[in-house]
DNA sequence: GCCTGTATGTTCCTTATCGCACACATTTGC
DNA sequence: GCAAATGTGTGCGATAAGGAACATACAGGC
């Protein structure tokens, strides 16, 4: 079921896979061997919006390399509210805790903007990986951006103010996507931002007026980027700053 | 300078180390070869209230087995503000970077409360953990570990109040340094939780207020442990359960 | 066209927290 | 014992958000 060979278009030097444009940055220039290893075990899905990818506290069945769209890590509490702790588009993985043996999530993963992705089973991707090396410290390597990501929203939700933090999520979602538009309510963009969707409504009519978004039944339009990224808190571009300069630490 | 050593008591095999009782937990029951490896290169370093270990964006010099005492990983912000994202005891590493090749930390990590760990320097580290595979394992699954506390704790400072995070905050230590003392000043304790020292002397005289604490001049003494998780947030728990859940898990 | 569901805007009231200031208490060093 | 540094208690006005309800607005199906 996972394996579904005669599907694949195997093209390790192209980017191509099962069909589909590959733009999975963790998948892009494997060696040919972990191509090899690693390609036939994916297939390919598109992921709807609110498809859940692996739920909190439940054995992760599937991992999932992004190709498209956008993947929210969210924690839930106890009475449904909820806050995202994490997002990560075509750079990305769903499945983390897999690597190091763990078999079950800490926190829900959900696609708040529809896409792509290529899912592999548990298992096989800890056999996979025992031959994809490189892949692997990829994998190793976005767990601690993504941590890193986690701890910079943690400070962000407790010091800066509901429009900083939209503004802040617009501009991160945008980067992930390619697209200044960015598909997504009021509704959903409140339990991101752990608030109330009216005070998201009062945050997005500030933003409005300022001229730098403009939406309209779940679509927010970024009409000005820079001036967006002055309305965002530092928290922004401290993390572009942490993952550039990590970037340039790649050994 | 890391490695003396004239000055080592290699006992792999007992709990003691450059004369000292060995207590990380990430160091103890090692393969006799890795053992061998590591321990040569540890130096054992007392570790003083406010001692920086690491310093946001800037190079990791040294990475630290905790042996005893609490380290804080904190962000800070530009105007001086900051919030804990994750802590550690002696079940804990500092310089988790340094294990993908990043040479940078995100966050400022800082003893707390004092102690003592193994000091070890960063480049000495990828050259030992090549020998080091059980070590190695170890430290990724902590960093997973690490990950979810800081996604939780993301969670709670969006949405619970100061007496619950205090509360969350007291036990957290609590179980991590083996004391109901936690020697802290109400003024640390809002660089912690992120707001301002008389919110705590708020949510502190609440927790006195109900037998739950006692406290003077930087000695909180938990007097009703019990009493006190059920005055915490519900993060507390679903920490312990998560951590818990996946020790189950180990494979 | 109309109806229905979804998305957004707005109001009123309450509350936790902030920012700031100042008083008081306890320890430490001289 | 006194001064200085440090730690704690408190009060007061300002404000960002929360809770809850209601009002509008738009889209798509029929």
């Amino acid at each position: 079921m996972a394996k579904n060979p005669s599907n694949l278009q195997l093209k390790s030097g192209r980017r191509e896979l099962d069909g589909n444009v590959l733009e999975n940055e963790l998948l892009l220039d494997l060696p040919d061997k972990e191509c090899q290893a690693i390609y036939s075990q994916l297939v390919f899905m598109p992921l709807r919006t609110h498809d859940v990818l692996n739920e909190a506290a439940a054995p992760i069945q599937y991992a999932y390399f992004m190709n498209s769209g956008l993947a929210s890590v969210l924690n839930v509490m106890e009475d449904g509210k909820s806050v995202e702790v994490g997002l990560t588009g075509k750079e990305g993985f769903v499945g983390l805790p897999l690597l190091v043996g763990f078999k079950t999530s800490p926190s829900r993963v959900i696609i708040q903007i529809a896409g792509s992705g290529y899912r592999i089973n548990a298992r096989t991707l800890i056999n996979v990986l025992t031959k994809c090396r490189t892949l692997e410290k990829r994998l190793y390597r976005f767990s601690q951006v993504l941590a890193a990501q986690a701890s910079q929203i943690a400070a962000c939700n407790r010091l800066h103010e509901v429009d900083e933090r939209l503004a802040r999520w617009l501009l991160m979602s945008r980067d992930r996507i390619d697209s200044n538009l960015v598909p997504l309510t009021q509704e959903f963009l409140a339990h991101m931002l752990g608030t109330r969707r009216s005070s998201v409504t009062v945050a997005a009519s500030i933003l409005q007026k300022a001229r730098l978004i403009n939406y309209s039944r779940g679509q927010v339009n970024i009409v000005d980027p820079k001036g967006l990224e002055e309305a965002a808190c530092e928290c922004y571009g401290a993390m572009v700053q942490q993952f550039s300069r990590w970037n340039g630490e790649s050994s």
